[in-house]
DNA sequence: ATACTCCCCTGAGAGC
DNA sequence: TGCTCTCAGGGGAGTA
């Protein structure tokens, strides 16, 4: 569920409370959200480090400590929470970090999709994920050219390849909907068959799209889980994703499947692309 | 290199 | 009421 703007609001709730804080201690109680290193070494290399900075890459929550950087990736259902040293533990809190003021940073992730990855600062941008993420929504390489060029050799739903982290880095489900509702493309269409107009489109909206609702907080969808400190807006906003009409021309809004993600488009907004016929 | 399938997880909701 | 089944969904791994 987090995509950029989620993961932005997440990056700036957590600042106040964990700026020039210092990790004394960490414990993990499931395994598998550690993607690297080994836990124990996780666990070692934390002690000490004092958390100076948060940023966002991509899905990425990015935390710089004193000699590391610590990579997260919330996926679907992943959350902060802080609590006092030794409170009762949910079932789903996976990872604790003690912290130098008698409180618990802790993560909480129903689904246990999250990672977590702990690399020394210089190889951060060798490695995975770093060295395979596309370009930000805000960077200026991110132009039509560029899609253009990357879409050519793609010959798969346009949709999908949104959601491909390694071209644009940061947009997820909601958001891919969104933008091609407002660029009027049918998300079924071959990523190979646009036009550098409607890359123009895509280029456009992907900007317009992830700043409204970063501004807005993001989006909370499942009432159930709001996390602390994270009230996104920007649901109120959405004009095709999860909606039943279309606000632009009323019609019913369509469910399809596509690359195995719900999408929501307008069957008379976003047409299916023919190709033009001799007359 | 690109495309496709399977898998990880759990809670919610449907069906009986 | 309560059990069983299906499904969502980001991204990594494995395979063609």
């Amino acid at each position: 569920m987090p995509e950029k703007p989620e993961v932005i609001t997440v990056a700036k709730s957590l600042e106040r409370s964990l700026i020039g804080r210092k990790i004394q201690k960490v414990e993990v109680y499931y395994e598998n959200i550690i993607a690297y290193p080994k836990v124990e070494a996780f666990q070692k290399e934390l002690a000490e480090e004092t958390i100076e900075q948060i940023d966002t890459r991509g899905k990425w929550l990015v935390f710089t400590l004193s000699s590391k950087i610590l990579l997260v990736h919330l996926r679907m259902e992943g959350k902060f929470l802080f609590r006092p040293i030794g409170s009762p533990r949910s079932k789903h809190e996976h990872v604790s970090f003690f912290l130098n003021n008698d409180m618990e940073w802790r993560y909480h992730d129903t689904r246990k999709f999250g990672r977590m990855i702990l690399y020394p600062k210089e190889e951060l941008l060798d490695k995975k994920p770093f060295n395979e993420l596309g370009y930000e929504y805000n960077d200026p390489n991110l132009t039509k050219e560029y899609l253009f060029t990357a879409f050519q050799k793609r010959h798969i739903p346009i949709k999908t390849v949104l959601l491909d982290q390694s071209i644009i880095a940061g947009i997820g489900n909601i958001y891919a909907d969104e933008i091609l509702f407002l660029s009027r493309i049918h998300p079924s269409t071959l990523a190979s068959s646009l036009s550098k107009q409607k890359c123009q489109r895509i280029v456009e909206n992907t900007k317009d799209v992830l700043m409204r609702a970063i501004q807005l907080g993001g989006t909370t969808i499942h009432s159930f889980s709001s996390q602390e400190g994270v009230h996104g807006k920007f649901q109120n906003e959405l004009l095709v994703h999860g909606q039943k009409k279309c606000p632009y021309c009323q019609t019913d809004i369509k469910k399809i499947y596509i690359g195995g993600r719900g999408t929501y488009y307008c069957p008379r907004c976003q047409r299916v692309q023919r190709k033009k016929v001799k007359a």
